[in-house]
Parts: structure tokens; sequence; C-alpha cells
DNA sequence: TTCTCAAATGGAAGCGCTTACATTAAGTGA
DNA sequence: TCACTTAATGTAAGCGCTTCCATTTGAGAA
């Protein structure tokens, strides 16, 4: 057991044929003739072989890993989507290597060298804000590239995701539809994705005429359940007279609920909340909180089958998906009858 | 920019030493003059140079590489040691591979072939009950391992944890202390660390005369707010009388309060609560929620330095560590004035 | 029968590093 | 001064695969 790992040269050996022969028996079977190839499954298992992946990456120039960016593996969002990629990559003989850029374009740039030097199958990597430099190596790259969470018409190769913009936007309408007209923004971490919600909130409040600047309450830390509470009675004491609060994401939702449970101001009826993601949670809150429910793991999903076709040479794919969103409409924001 | 990468070969050509003296200045660099060490690294730089890893682990025979098997990527839980792992990773010059078992114990000893097979520097493996092929595969591996979330007498190499029994017969004490006298478990997943809270849980109220079995509810569905809900609910009709419940998680515990809240049912006075794992939102929740905090991210960065420290060669360090856990007490579980 | 072609296999040259061993130059103590 | 370290570098043999070229064989085509 303890003894030297077996190499392809000794299945090679045992099984009478040469390690090219191993070698096409184990990545194309189809030209190694049906007996040869039961022989050298044969001694595999007795010997209890796997290949080494790092000679095997060596010879080939090529790996069987796919590179996945993301900014934060402790978000919920980003594990739903690691949950989608894994699970369809489970069924692959793909890897995945993970990398956390912590929300930080320096740190995104330097993980894509690193990980290119490693020339992966492909690569998945989180938004379309990436530094000049970074978007340059993605053009260059010589394996497909998939760019999730969001759209634009600017694909480094493929991309999948959604219009926060247009979410935000969606919501905010619904507010004002509800009668709301004194409606805040709470918004924490404020990456891109965030500023851009924050853009469709803002736009739909112009054009009905009540944006209000005070009304927009936004920090850089990152966002909690705690920030809500701490945002939303900011909010409250420069604007009293607050009437709905659209929240850049549920943990803030929450927070602000539980704000409003503790000074006992009634939702939705003389507050409104609206959150985003639409985590589990969302819906058996008290009263369960309106969100726009996004598809993160079928985002993940999505890019990694993406990668495989384009892996696979199935090029003519559709390159650019809008996933979509869906606003859930909850009792937290239904204040007509 | 798009031409043949840099090898180590350029760059020790253009420095005008041979292959090796580069190899050396890169991974031992006290082994190369001063002089030599600066010309070399200016080339590295000028070129762009990023060794090829592949090509490292082959004629090394070893990665820098730590393999990490945890049973879910959305769990809070293990994405906060994950984040743990990776802050003091990124200080080191290791990559991680995940693997993530799906709680199952096959799956695990699937990854941990592929994983081993690609000789990693380390291993993290979670909790103490792999298959006994697992455990054997871990025992002959050729790397130090640790083994995180629990702790026992019969470590494998190395371990950080805590008792989760001890974990849950201090909350339910807790609560027998607050006068509580019907008190119920609610179990989602029952992964071996449940069991053992539902252990530490019955022990202590057999302990004080007041065990009884219609209280104890478990279910092998992974525990959301929602699942919360349905199981405090199921307690309700089978057991109306309870006056506590001890929540095998936050989750679980969140979803009971927004059940009571919505049934009217007073907490902490006629319900008390406590959940597990303290998560950030308990502390803000309304009442505020008890739950036993755990030090998760503590547990990923010690693993990953007792990893570090082995790897280096400093074995004598303490081979296993009881990170504790720490009971909150909030107004969820406090009935007495 | 001879030619051609496809299918199945083998030979062997790397892939880009690491490292044991050899070599050289420069001390060092007696 | 000389045998003897020690430091700094070079030489070259792999690591375990993949893959480009043969080579062989058995058909079918002409």
């Amino acid at each position: 057991m303890s003894e030297r790992k077996a190499t392809l040269a000794d299945v090679a050996k045992l099984a009478g044929v040469s390690t090219a022969t191993v070698s096409r028996a184990l990545s194309t079977p189809d030209l190694v003739s049906f007996e040869v190839r039961a022989r050298i499954q044969d001694i595999i298992d007795q010997l209890g072989y796997v290949p080494n992946p790092a000679a095997r990456a060596l010879a080939s120039a090529r790996t069987n890993v796919i590179g996945v960016l993301i900014p934060s593996v402790t978000n919920n969002v980003f594990s739903d989507v690691l949950r989608g990629i894994y699970s369809v990559l489970r069924t692959s003989s793909m890897d995945v290597q993970l990398g956390n850029t912590h929300y930080s374009l320096l740190q995104e740039e330097k993980l894509l060298r690193v990980f290119l030097s490693q020339r992966p199958a492909g690569l998945i990597v989180t938004g379309i804000d990436q530094s000049p430099a970074a978007r340059k190596l993605l053009e260059q790259a010589s394996c497909p590239v998939v760019q999730i969470m969001e759209i634009d018409d600017n694909p480094i190769d493929m991309m999948v995701g959604f219009s926060h913009w247009a979410g935000a936007r969606a919501t905010a309408m619904h507010l004002i539809e509800q009668g709301y007209r004194k409606i805040a923004f709470l918004g924490a971490r404020m990456d891109p994705r965030t500023q851009r919600r924050l853009g469709g909130f803002s736009d739909a409040l112009k054009e009905a005429g009540i944006y209000e600047e005070r009304l927009i309450v936004t920090t850089p830390q990152p966002s909690t359940v705690g920030l809500g509470c701490a945002l939303f009675s900011e909010v409250l004491s420069v604007a009293p007279d607050v009437d709905a609060v659209f929240c850049n994401n549920d943990d803030l939702a929450l927070g602000v609920l539980f704000e409003s449970q503790r000074r006992h101001i009634e939702v939705p009826n003389r507050l409104g909340i609206c959150g985003f993601n639409d985590l589990e949670m969302m819906s058996v809150a008290n009263p369960p909180i309106s969100s726009v429910r996004t598809f993160r793991r079928e985002m993940g999903e999505q890019a990694v089958q993406m990668l495989l076709d384009a892996i696979a040479g199935k090029r003519p794919q559709v390159t650019k998906v809008d996933i979509g969103f869906d606003l859930i409409k909850r009792r937290s924001s239904q204040r007509l009858p």
C-alpha cells in the first residue's frame, strides 16, 4: 500500500503494451481496440492506478481545471453560485480552482495571472468591471471565459447574468405603485452591482419625481443584518417621514424589519420594505419580505455548461444569457388593500 | 504578448546562468549570491515569468496545494471556516483545492483519492467520522492532515475543533436554569455533529429528569429558516405545552422566532429559544436570540497554521486544539427577572 | 495479385521544472 | 604552504505523462 505509486508505465508493462497505448486508452478510448482496452482497465483497477495530473498537464500543455474568481466566499450570493458550479462540474472530469478576490480589482488581476499561468481549461469571473489589464489578460486568454452575475453589450467572451439596474428599478416602481413616496435606499459594500442597483433605483424615483438625496444611505462596510438596523436608524434620524426602504440585499432588509419591530413601526402600512436576492428566509419572515429573486445557482450552472460546451468545441452557442430576475411581492411592501 | 510563455530556461539564458541557479533563486534564495539573485529577479520581472506549477509538481514530486474537504459550500458555518483558511493562506504561497463532500462519506473517500493522487502539501478534512477506508488513506498520507470542527482522543494527525456535545449540554443546562421544563430539540440534516449535539442535549435533560422523547424533532432535510417554522409547528401540535426550544442551528432558531411571532407566542416568557453557531443576525433579532458562539473562522485559521508549521517541519507543536465555544445568553432565553 | 488505406500499436522526443552530483573558487587553520 | 572546508554555480538525469511519427497488419479496391 505504501509502495511507490503506480505509474502509467507500470500499467503498460503489466498489460504488455506501450505507454502510448495506455495513454490513449485513457484519453481517446476509441483509438484502442476493445480487448486491449479491457486488459488495460483490468490492470488499472488492480493497481489502483490514478493518473498524475501534473504530468498530464505538463505533457499536454493543458489542464482540466476551471478557474473561478469570486469576490467573497462568505456571501450567500456567491456560495449559491458556487453550488451551481460544483453541481455541474461533478458530472465532468473537471476540477475547480477557486480564487477569492475580496472585492479588489488588483487582487483579481493578480489571481488571474496565477490562474492563467496554469493554462486552465476555462475561466469564470464575476462581473463586468475588470481592470483594463485584467480585461486584456482575459481577452488574450487561450481558454473560454464566462463573466457571471451581470450582463452588458461588451462581453469578453461569454456571459450569463442579469441587469441589476432593471431589478432595482422594477422594485422601486413597485414601491411607488403601492403609494410609497418617501423611499430610502440602503446600500452596503457598494460594489459595482450595488452601484448599478442604486442607479436603477434613482432613475425610477427621478422619473416619478420623488427622488431625494437625503434618502440614499450607503456605506462601504460589508452588509450584515445588524448594519441594516443601523442604517435604518440613520435614515429615521435624518428623515423621520420615510415610508419605504429599498435594501440593496436581504441581510439589510431583515435588519430593517427587526429594527421596525423594535420601534413598533408597522410594516407594511407605516413602512414598506424590499430586499434583493430573495434568500430563503425572506418568505418566512414576519411579515414576509418582498425581494428580487435572482437565479444564482442557475448562473453558476449555466456558466459551467457554456464553458464545457466551448471546451468541447461546440462554439456556435449563444454567448450571452440574460437569466433575468423575479420581483417577489410579499406583504412587507403591499400597502394597498 | 501572445507569444510563447517565458520559461525558466529563458530566464536562465537572459541572466547568463544555468536553469539550476534560477530554480534555486526561486525556491532556496539563500543558496544564490546576492548579485545573481538580483539579476535573475530583473529578468523575471521583465519577462513576466511565472513558474509552471505542473512542471514544478512533476519534478519535485510535491505540490503547494492544500486540499480542503468540507460537506457544503453554502452552509454559513463552512464558508466562515473557508474564509479563515483563505485569510491565512493568502500570506503563503500555498493554493487551496476545495472538495465538496455533500455530507457523503463515500463522496469524501472518492475526493480523498483524487486529492491524494496530487500529492498535496497538506489536507484539511471536516469532522472525525471518516469512513474506515478514508481514515486509512489519511493515516497513510504522506502529508500532514488536520481534522476540523470537532475533537476527540483519536486524531488521525492533528485536529482543531470543539465539543458539540458540551456546547449543546451547556445550552440545555442554561435553559433548565432559567426554569424551562418542557424543552424541545429541533434538528435538521442530522450529520454527525448534529447527532452529538442531540446527545449533549439529551444527557442534560436526562440528568435533570425532564427528558421527553416526544420533544425531539428531527429531519434529514438541510436546515433552513422555513424548516425552523415547520418543525416548530410540528412540536406545537405534538406538545402544545412546550416551553423552550433548543435549535440545532441558527436558521432553525430564527424560524422558530418568526413562527412564534406569527402565533403571538411570547418569547422568552412563554417560550425560550436557543440557537447554535451565533450567526451575526442572532444579536439583532427581536428579541435577540441566545446561541452557542463557535469559532469557525478561527478553526480555519488555526488548521492552516498547524498545517503550515508541519509542512515547514515544526513538528513539536500541539497536535490537538480545543477551540471551545461560548454560550451567549440573550433575551430569547432569559426568563428569570 | 498488387496497391492503397484505415485501424491499431509502438518508439521516442519532449513538456518545464528540480535536484543529486560534480566542479570551481575562495577561504582557513596548522 | 597544503589539505580541507564552504559557498556558488553548472551538468544532466529524470518526474510521468502526451503525442507526433513511424510501423505493422488486414482488408477492400483495382
